[in-house]
DNA sequence: CTGTTAGCGCGTTCAA
DNA sequence: TTGAACGCGCTAACAG
């Protein structure tokens, strides 16, 4: 009684289990018994293919809608050696870079006939490392990685390598990778540029943590000044978490500590110029007379702010489309397989914040952005 | 030449292709072979079973690591019966509630081993039909469904419960289904109360659609108006969509322009306040000395607002979270397979927007009422 | 302790 | 136009 009952020897196993009181599924098989023909008949006529008479399909299709079947797709991705899914990894679904990026993945991907199985991994990187491996044993067609860490040349990354499973990096770039992102080093030119324009003279930057896009942004900010003569000074950069409002009103409150104290800050992340702004109106600075604040991302609500926030807008949503995009066409062999970075132009939103003098005349890197309304925003997202 | 050729005898047609770049992968086959053992061993040393020697063990362990072996999960499942996959179906996932949701459902799940396969129908109930389907047929584990309509008897709720994979509800409810959510009467009673208690006379509600959610909140702010012998007047009652502010800001105007218009707003959800805040201001009206507002959702951000929001947290991090365990618990036969819903206790955070003069004395429904600062926030999310 | 055998549900080939 | 046979990679039962 205790061999390894096939399910047409004896059905009641199936059915009656306590962990699994799933009722029958109708199979292929049963549709074939019901009409007295064989598997592979039925499955050519649900195929549509032409072989197949027009009476033995529509006898077919009408059986199979009657007993509710479903095709099975694990048996047949283990047949077909595709799965019709792309794996996703990001470090915390909760910060909203990553929601929009993954809502603009499942746009391209769901367009092309993907599912997005997704893998949180709470910045750890072991975590990541380990959800890779169970991706790929899941036969995913292709990966979108945020990685939460540089991807070193561990166990991880060859074996990626060497399965050939297509993937594309995002956030964070790697050489010899595919990968989609913002423009960091325009990023933090544009935001700085415009507070030069807007006629701050001492602008400070609150960096990111030591990555790809807080170095790329803070570059930037660097060939800006150079570029209108302005020296960079080292004490007038700090850093803080991007998503951390808290380390953004830390890293304000030191930088207004300071003797010869800046009129302006650029922020990496919108959080942080959060936190900053508490910071300069708790000091009973007056924003943007006194003091030009500028962030990056363009969160939701940035315009309902106490001052409503300038911001450079990274294209969060596009990025995750792009890479979606991307990554089909490189599982379908569309895409070149020289991998190429694709950097999408950043879009400043000159809101409140930053609006000394110039704003209205037009600083001009974008044409909206004199237009600290609904309409910017709108068009944005 | 062009038979269905097995990968071990022709091994070229499996690397060559052009839409399969996929190098080889390493099957318990191609361990064992290396070691002149049996395949069901290999498995079985895999499996730590202790029916085998601790010397093959380690000579299985060795080879596979070296070989880079992973288990093909798509042939696992299909004999297991069992994917480790919960399907996660979501309307729209770039609004914070749901991405919110998902990152607590996420917690749970892969706590329990469990990975998510995402779905976003973006409102479109026919699509959300299909995707249950296909989800079905990935033969997913179990399901978890933010329904953007009411589950009718429609074809794929029969199907549903036919295949008898199990399935928890959220945000919508629906009956003898198992489902968590937000105490929405509760929701609707304490916001009212907190108004009343503040001072506020002519309390106006901007209602959600025409779904559950919002029909319980409008319950809890009738419920509470008549508790505190308040007459509820049709004309105080209008509506918006949850997620709108625009929506917010034009139900607020219309409020404003009655002849006897109130004195304060409770809206279903905080981006409808915030679209009223920005009408309120438009007025001239002092927030909250000549106006009290109240939102629903804990937004972040919403304590840095021009006016710091008042709020009800309807904990959507944790409504994922038992959402996910009650499903894992549900797949694992371990809960109760009798019906019966989950409703999670609203918090009130009371900020500016809504502290007229009692809000320091308390109005005491939570103890850190009296709190719109930092700590307020840090300890709700 | 190890190997043999059978089967999960579907897709493909080839013979009838 | 239809059906029989095989294999995808893995797991479980059972015999040796």
């Amino acid at each position: 009684m205790s061999r390894f009952y096939s399910r047409d020897e004896n059905p009641s196993i199936w059915t009656g289990g306590a962990r699994d009181s799933s009722g029958m599924r109708t199979r292929l098989k049963d549709v074939a018994e019901a009409l007295k023909l064989s598997v592979s008949t039925v499955n050519a006529a649900l195929q549509n293919r032409p072989d197949i008479s027009q009476k033995t399909r529509e006898r077919v299709l009408r059986k199979a809608r009657e007993l509710g079947y479903l095709p099975n797709r694990v048996a047949r991705s283990l047949v077909t050696q595709r799965t019709q899914v792309i794996g996703v990894v990001v470090p915390d679904l909760s910060r909203s870079f990553f929601t929009e990026v993954v809502t603009g993945i499942d746009e391209a991907a769901s367009a092309a006939g993907y599912h997005l199985l997704l893998c949180n991994t709470r910045e750890d990187p072991s975590r990541e490392d380990s959800e890779i491996q169970t991706l790929i044993g899941s036969q995913v067609d292709g990966l979108i990685i945020a990685s939460a860490h540089a991807p070193s040349e561990n166990e991880v990354w060859r074996e990626l390598r060497r399965t050939g499973v297509p993937f594309v990096l995002v956030d964070r770039f790697f050489r010899d990778t595919h990968f989609v992102g913002g423009d960091d080093e325009q990023i933090g030119f544009i935001a700085t540029k415009h507070l030069i324009q807007q006629g701050y003279e001492r602008i400070a930057h609150i960096r990111g943590p030591n990555v790809m896009t807080a170095i790329g942004r803070l570059k930037g900010y660097t060939q800006a000044l150079h570029r209108h003569n302005m020296r960079v000074r080292r004490a007038y950069i700090v850093e803080a978490q991007y998503h951390d409002e808290t380390g953004g009103s830390e890293a304000a409150y030191k930088l207004l500590s300071l003797p010869d104290s800046p009129d302006a800050i650029f922020a990496a992340s919108d959080p942080i110029a959060i936190g900053a702004l508490e910071s300069l109106q708790q000091r009973g600075l007056r924003i943007p007379e006194d003091f030009g604040l500028i962030g990056v991302g363009n969160v939701r609500y940035g315009q309902y702010l106490s001052v409503p926030l300038s911001t450079v807008d990274q294209q969060r949503q596009e990025i995750g489309k792009k890479a979606g995009a991307m990554l089909v066409d490189l599982i379908t062999g569309r895409a070149n397989p020289r991998a190429l970075p694709i950097l999408l132009e950043p879009r400043l939103l000159a809101r409140r914040s930053s609006c000394c003098k110039g704003c209205v005349s037009g600083s001009a890197v974008v044409s909206r952005v004199n237009a600290p309304d609904h309409k910017s925003v709108a068009a944005n997202r």
